[in-house]
DNA sequence: TATATTCATTAAATGCATTTTAATGATAAG
DNA sequence: CTTATCATTAAAATGCATTTAATGAATATA
């Protein structure tokens, strides 16, 4: 019985679809099938009820995959068992959002370093899918995304949610107040690229009412994003905490909608395989999303 | 984290030894080093002690021992899980002692054929550590065994305890009663082979006193080994149902000892890990426990 | 009905990881 | 001091899982 094999089952489960589950486990589809088939011949039961369209799991399966999970999960508990005891020592590569600035970035900073002074903590910064990129390559040992909440991670990462962001719709001053997302269209947006996750949000919520999401102009830096609605290029969509620390704040008006509860989900997510090369840092999930929430 | 290095740093553990493991895992010392390795790189923390010469976990490796047996705990219960909703059929080979009459074996295995009229068993009988090693080379799904108590089994196996068995020490009608263990060696034994696992008791106990086990004859057969202890030819030790189905029952005295309590524990035994060819048979390890049990 | 398109399975080839074999080292017992 | 026992290490061999590539099945589109 091979714990590969039964992450595997759980992903297909999750995602209803070998091909998305190979996807997020960084696989061939051919690879999920003969994992599935390898769980099935040693269990001796059909998983997968191979006649459902969205591929769902056989009465059994779904059994099964109760008990998959309790075993994923003794073996994470085995991982913070050492984490938990273990100090962190060692260069730790950590990513963090654009989209957020230091105002935010700095508290659970400061405080990872308070908790543990001999870590070296080496930040770096991009966009969320960026950041997940990279850490499914092993380039960074772990990373702070921001993401609407709900956000389906890949398998091969863990995801601690950090706490809650607001998000704001922001206007340059002499925009007309509105109150429904709907209207938002004919000012149209600036947004950052799709890596940081809201702008998926934002689509998904506007195509929930019919419509495409209209936008005016792509941007890659939030001073930049927040300078271009200030000059009333179009609406902006921030986390309330970068705006508050920006030198845009007072030029810009917060629009508050009816429609549209723009919360984001910090998160603290590093990978569940720990490479052989990288040491210490991988280890210590729970450790440090306590250490980094402030 | 493969499950096959736990499952080896769990062997190590109960028996304090690499080779021991190896032995138990039908694998090389070789392969249980890199599997303890294994383990160790990717946690990240040293398990076992070198130093110490019974060979010993680390305290750290002493919590993660704990936390492996919960793991290990989780996947047998997703066997089981299986199993109780498959009802067992196909052939299934069951091996039995020698060392136990049909007025033993008959009630389970009439219990057992009630239980799964679809299943076709196929009985084989042989000496205890043969039927062990036939499981592990799996040319047996099952075996029941009758061992002393507190017996180690292979870790390739599992083995369900259905219940207790007095073993008597018998002798002929003129041989002098006597009360301790220590008096049997003046008489000698005659005793079925090792493989039936009452001699490694019996040596042990006697061991225990500072006196080596002295058999007089070596026997291959219940009915065998009482008839020449009917004649005199020295001491036997037999389970009680045996001994009370045997034509020898009225021509043998039972002698009690105050020292040595001969009780025998009889085994269900299978096989951890199914092979891929035999389809259901070895699936249903307390499902068959169950049915076994009259 | 034909033709893509999407998704899963299968077969052969590659590549990686684990095991064994065999040799070395280390420690305790005679 | 020698032998025996047990663990580690290195190199070769084995075996297993993944990928690549081709096939199959089912649905949608023209």
């Amino acid at each position: 019985m091979k714990n590969d094999d039964i992450s595997a089952f759980v992903a297909v489960v999750r995602r209803q679809s070998l091909i998305q589950a190979a996807d997020s486990l960084q696989l061939t589809q051919s690879a999920i099938t003969r994992r599935i088939q390898n769980l099935e011949e040693t269990l001796g039961v059909e998983l997968l009820d191979r006649h459902t369209k969205p591929l769902k799991p056989t009465p059994m399966g779904l059994k099964v995959f109760d008990q998959c999970l309790r075993i994923l999960q003794e073996i994470d508990a085995l991982r913070e068992l050492v984490a938990n005891d273990t100090p962190p020592q060692g260069t730790f590569r950590l990513g963090v959002p654009h989209s957020l600035s230091e105002a935010v970035l700095l508290p659970p900073l400061r405080s990872l370093n308070q908790h543990y002074p001999a870590l070296q903590t080496r930040v770096s910064s991009g966009w969320g899918t960026e950041l997940l990129a990279k850490l499914v390559q092993a380039e960074l040992d772990a990373a702070m995304v921001l993401f609407p909440r709900n956000r389906a991670f890949p398998d091969a990462l863990t995801a601690v949610p950090l706490g809650e962001i607001q998000l704001c719709v922001v206007a340059s001053q002499d925009t007309p107040p509105f109150q429904h997302l709907i209207d938002s269209q004919q000012h149209g947006w600036i947004l950052n690229p799709d890596g940081c996750g809201f702008r998926d949000g934002l689509m998904r919520a506007l195509a929930d009412q019919g419509v495409n999401l209209q936008v005016n102009l792509d941007t890659y830096g939030s001073e930049l994003q927040l300078g271009l609605v200030a000059e009333g290029k179009g609406l902006g969509l921030i986390p309330a905490p970068v705006l508050a620390n920006s030198q845009y704040c007072d030029t810009l008006q917060v629009i508050t909608l009816k429609d549209f509860s723009p919360l984001a989900e910090l998160w603290l997510v590093y990978p569940k395989h720990l490479g052989k090369l990288q040491k210490p840092a991988h280890l210590f999930g729970t450790q440090l999303a306590r250490a980094l929430t402030p």
